[in-house]
RNA sequence: GGCGGGGUCGCCAAGUGGUAAGGCAGAGCUCUGCAAAAGCUCCAUUCGUCGGUUCGAUUCCGACCCUCGCCUCCA
């Protein structure tokens, strides 16, 4: 089955067809972070999402590569690294490594090329240069630079690609406020901004006069450094689908003249406990304040996935708490089919094919997640069954194995680490064993509790106790 | 105001013009010295409300109620 996706540019679910003739390399970028401070669970959201579109896509055979900004110069950046009186690369540095921890701790795939905002201001420059020269941007008397969406417009171009937009009404637009920029028209977005006093020493020479890039540049011109002026998909928020990639459309193409990017996919944001994720209201997280209330990235990861990418997801501490029931019958399985499978190496079997065509046919399907989880579990079910039945085969438990890691290459949660017990822990189990030899039940409940206060679990399996860590 | 998502079991969440996946939580049973793990069984005659189309609608149409998002630098 064809992949499809769900394309903002038609609003329609299409197949997935790349533009590389021998289709097999697949361009794909994803609007990266801001560097100004921790992640929240929002954001990863989106990162997760981008990362389960890459797997898929190398699921199905694809070579894809992928690229992921890093927004290293912006409004808050600057003003934040005024208030802390660090430099621009100081400041961005810690998030930016805090970031990529992070997106580890998630079990993200890395982009193959994640370039920064501030390596790549020639690009950009030269970006600017060329819409300049095709009469679609225009030097304002600050020394701020302006796309003009008429211009862009008079050529022919669509401006709301992403987006119905009724210009008209956007240029009559009530919302004349503090218009700070010298632009000829509201809607016109900056391409370069003039350097100003509280820039500080944020600042690159140009052909207009010193100053920085806008916010939309940046993506246009490094996106098509890694990919080409026309690549395959790009992803992002919901929230960036309108200004920020039309606004890359618009610089893309009014520079090129060549379409940008064939599939937009757009993530869904997330509420929190229900509500709209804000500090405010104490339920905005990081990942790091989640990891310090014992929640594990797996399961953050786990739960991010469990709902279709393009459905508002509420986000919950009780769904989190599920989440590592459901991925412990998950671990539980695949850890007995490894020892009983452990010497085999099959390829998946007949058994497994069922639920590797039922697992990729719900991801083709515009990646319904949903519906793969409802294949994973059922498999988990009937693979119980038949390990409980004995049924199971060293060569089955090997094949099994095969299709499981086939579809954790999608799914990326893993397994969890098989942890050693401490020789303390493994003596206290073999006190247990022989106080339930000798009928002393009561001593052994005692160091059953006793182990459970050190974190670890003793199950008594008919291979004798198993040593669980909590 | 304009545009666009949603309202499905206690919680999370798929899905379909033909009678409701899956996860978590919960109940009972099997196994166990007791547990744990695992298995089995049960857990929405019902899909925001009211109309309409239809042999049949949760699924299509209309109205209404509620909710979330975007509308110039927020994932």
């Amino acid at each position: 089955m064809a992949l499809r996706f769900h394309n903002t540019l038609t609003r329609s679910v299409q197949d997935f067809v790349p533009l590389d003739p021998a289709g097999k390399k697949v361009g794909l970028y994803c609007c990266g972070p801001t560097v100004y401070d921790f992640a929240h669970i929002g954001n990863w959201r989106t990162f997760v999402f981008a990362d389960l579109v890459r797997r898929t896509l190398e699921f199905s055979g694809y070579d894809v590569r992928h690229v992921m900004n890093i927004t290293d110069v912006e409004d808050k950046i600057i003003k934040r690294v005024r208030e802390a009186k660090t430099t621009l690369r100081d400041f961005t540095g810690q998030y930016e490594t805090a970031f990529f921890d992070d997106l580890k701790a998630l079990g993200c795939r890395l982009p193959h090329v994640t370039p920064r905002a501030t390596e790549h201001i020639p690009e950009m420059l030269d970006l600017i240069a060329k819409l300049l020269e095709r009469g679609v941007a225009y030097k304002a008397a600050d020394g701020s630079v302006y796309f003009s969406i008429e211009k862009y417009r008079g050529c022919g171009c669509t401006y709301g690609q992403l987006v119905k937009l009724n210009y008209d009404e956007m240029r009559a637009g009530r919302r004349v406020t503090s218009d700070e920029y010298d632009k000829e028209s509201l809607a016109d977005f900056a391409l370069w901004k003039a350097r100003v006093l509280e820039d500080g020493e944020v600042f690159w020479a140009s052909p207009w006069g010193e100053g920085r890039p806008g916010w939309h540049i940046e993506c246009s011109a490094m996106s098509m450094k890694a990919l080409g002026r026309t690549f395959d998909l790009h992803l992002g928020g919901e929230d960036l689908a309108f200004p920020h990639h039309e606004d890359e459309i618009a610089q893309s193409e009014g520079a090129t003249g060549q379409p940008f990017v064939k599939y937009w996919m757009h993530g869904a944001h997330l509420m929190v406990e229900g509500k709209k994720m804000s500090k405010s209201l104490g339920n905005f997280f990081t990942l790091r304040d989640l990891l310090a209330k014992g929640y594990s990235g797996r399961e953050v990861r786990y739960l991010l996935l469990t709902a279709h990418y393009r459905e508002t997801f509420n986000f919950t501490l009780e769904g989190l708490t599920g989440a590592k029931t459901a991925l412990a019958r998950i671990d539980e399985c695949v850890g007995k089919l490894r020892e009983l499978g452990a010497q085999g190496s099959s390829p998946p079997g007949s058994a497994s094919s069922d639920f590797l065509a039922r697992f990729s046919n719900a991801l083709s399907d515009d990646l319904n997640i949903s519906a793969a989880w409802a294949a994973v579990f059922d498999w988990v079910r009937d693979t119980n069954k038949r390990l409980a039945d004995t049924a199971l085969t060293a060569a089955d438990a090997a094949s099994a194995l095969a299709a499981w890691e086939k579809v954790d290459s999608v799914l990326g949660i893993g397994s969890k680490a098989e942890a050693e017990a401490p020789g303390e822990i493994q003596a206290l189990a073999e006190e247990r064993t022989a106080a339930k030899k000798a009928k002393d039940f009561k001593r052994a409940d005692a160091i059953r509790e006793e182990l459970k206060a050190k974190g670890w679990a003793i199950e008594d399996t008919p291979k004798g106790p198993k040593l669980k860590k909590v």
